[in-house]
DNA sequence: ACTTACTTGCAAACGATTTGCAATTGCATT
DNA sequence: AATGCAATTGCAAATCGTTTGCAAGTAAGT
């Protein structure tokens, strides 16, 4: 994260060897990816893309971010209210809380959450696919 | 949920003070969702509301939906994939399991998770507003 | 450089949901 | 029981986020 160069680089090869195309549009969009800490919508990709290279479509937003979805290297979160938001995958596992007044997002991990849903859903004859955690809240005025 | 008829009257009392008229849609969908154990979407709601008066719309259905869920008659969830569904609110808190399978949804309710989120997000410095909280998954083929 | 399949931009289609509008209806009032 | 008006309806058209068909453009193996 520190170096986007490097990271980037990774990045491409990483797809190379998937069997996907590196064209001007997606080496763009995967830049801005691996540039970004936060978790931007589709628009707001488009938008940074658009600064770089004023021809790229949203259309091919869409469609890169859902290329990189199938491939591993993103992961797609529809929070409340809003349209899809990415991020990019490879690190741990993780949850988020969002903050309903700017819309940032705190990830955080507890394994004993991960744990007691695992309990739960065995309890109830289930075994866990995948879950979804989000905490909408709100920052508390410190002291 | 075993006597429909006492329920649907508590329902249209509930709502007539609430200031809200009780027009002939409005108590035909909520007589099916007071009959209702599982989690229809908007579009189950309407066909069975067209099988007991075929002039109602689907726009009056999301109309009324989105209505009684601004009193707090129902809750709307948003699963991953498909259109919200709705169940009548004023059940204790709950969260749910969703069959992958199937639709099925299963609800449940896990102090000590609650307690969890609390803690996680109180270390963030953050309060919960409110929570999702959605486990998908498939049947264990019991022994 | 040549070819061919993969990608693109554009505009149109999409599914879920909301909305403007004119016609209808609940219900408080006579 | 008839009246009046604001609330509600059905319909069609609009909306939002996202996907898709198509003709034109381009990556990359030869």
């Amino acid at each position: 994260m520190t170096n986007p160069i490097a990271e980037k680089r990774d990045y491409e090869e990483e797809l190379r060897q998937a069997g996907v195309r590196i064209t001007r549009p997606r080496r763009i969009i995967l830049g801005i990816l691996s540039e970004t800490e936060d978790h931007p919508d589709a628009l707001a990709i488009f938008r940074r893309a658009v600064a770089l290279d004023s021809s790229i479509s949203l259309s091919t937003v869409y469609r890169t971010m859902k290329l990189l979805e199938t491939v591993g290297a993103i992961r797609r979160h529809a929070f409340e209210g809003g349209p899809s938001r990415f991020e990019q995958a490879g690190g741990a596992h993780h949850d988020h809380l969002i903050d309903i007044e700017t819309g940032d997002v705190v990830e955080f991990r507890s394994d004993r959450i991960e744990k007691l849903q695992d309990e739960v859903a065995r309890a109830l004859g289930y075994e866990i696919v995948h879950h979804r955690l989000e905490l909408y809240g709100r920052k508390l005025r410190s002291k």
